[in-house]
DNA sequence: AGAATAGTGTCTCTCAGACATTATTTG
DNA sequence: CAAATAATGTCTGAGAGACACTATTCT
């Protein structure tokens, strides 16, 4: 079987990304206007262009902000394309919290439950990606990267809150993660003028952070 | 942002699929030969194919076989691409250890852990898909994808121990398997011509199959 | 009767989840 | 000292894992 074939059909390789952040209390997408309703932001794949790099590529025309969290979602077939090849490569980005960033006009960062008319299958995209998010949160570290690098066990708490839309145990919570080594203390504090100043936690990129699941058989 | 470029670059995008079975009580992966070395089985996506239609048709191509499990993998910015865009999105199968297939010439099961020099970048993706495998057996039901439609405990144990690579404990798995409701007896038992015949068990599609992860944090 | 495989129950220990009070800071 | 937020420990119940013997069929 020869896989590279002599004169392939006309074709448009494209890659979006979701963008998720918290803000003001809540998780939000970042979308950009498209006449009457929005769009996941996107680009076209370049020749010979690596599939992150043109997620990065798609990432900072909108948001200036050098590193990012990315990971490839899904791969869709795209519709609307008789006649021709055509496929968006989906992927997630996570923006920290308080990152006060640039971002270019005719965007607007949506609450997840609150999400415009979208374009195509973008609404399925989110769908998707929001669950993919959720699930992620429970078996790896990825909350971190909707933090900035130091944080309190109050606020890391109330992102997996937000996140997991349900609330959750304080003592219980910071037994789990204490005891999972994933985090270490900073010697400083966070000062809010009101009440007891809260320690300054930070995320240790060496730990082991995938869990191994429970399995369902033995 | 206009994502429908003009005049689109030369272009490929080929779906790969991986298709593992357990033959010969181990897990083997079906390959086939490309000159000096082995290829994972493709096909190029069709114009307004859709992505899985194509991926069992490069099945099918191979197997005879009507039905199939098939899950999207990965898609891999494709290699040895230079001056044009391409990509090769990769699914992988899953077939039952006992289908009687006939496969077409060329073809070859590898063993996961004896496998050939591979072309391009697929000795990574197979890797990547057992890795995929492992983890999915671990909180879904995707085992029973390699089992045919009715099995024994003991069988279905086997399945595990192959592909997790290590040994079960008996009452423990039967246990665990039989209160999670996941399968079902059928009135039928197995005779194998020596030592006490065994049930036949079904396995209940209906039955939800997903297992909430341990979260690593609460 | 013997060989081969199927089938079955208990105990222990770890960990998730529920729950209320004390400590530190500012105004 | 009052208000606000941070920090801390115990008990209970469920479930994972270790472990050995009895039951049924065939030759």
């Amino acid at each position: 079987m020869d896989t590279s074939s002599p004169s392939p059909p006309p074709c448009a390789i494209n890659v979006l990304v979701v963008i998720f952040s918290l803000r003001e209390d809540t998780l939000r997408v970042l979308l950009s206007a498209n006449g009457n309703d929005w769009q996941l932001p996107g680009q076209p794949l370049a020749e010979a262009e690596l599939l992150e790099a043109c997620a990065l590529r798609a990432f900072q025309q909108q948001v200036d902000s050098p590193e990012v969290y990315l990971e490839q979602l899904y791969t869709y077939g795209a519709i609307n394309a008789p006649g021709r090849q055509a496929v968006s490569v989906v992927y997630f980005a996570l923006l920290p919290a308080d990152s006060r960033i640039e971002t270019a006009g005719g965007l607007h960062w949506f609450r997840i439950d609150e999400l415009p008319p979208l374009r195509d299958n973008h609404a399925e995209i989110v769908a998707y990606a929001l669950r993919r998010l959720r699930y992620k949160l429970e078996y790896s570290a990825v909350g971190f990267e909707l933090l900035p690098e130091e944080f309190t066990l109050t606020e890391l708490q109330h992102t997996y809150e937000v996140i997991l839309g349900e609330k959750l145990d304080k003592r219980n919570f910071r037994r789990r993660i204490l005891e999972a080594g994933i985090i270490e203390e900073t010697n400083r504090r966070r000062m809010r003028g009101e009440g007891r100043p809260a320690r300054l936690y930070r995320y240790r990129p060496d730990a082991v952070a995938e869990v191994k699941a429970r399995r369902l058989f033995p």
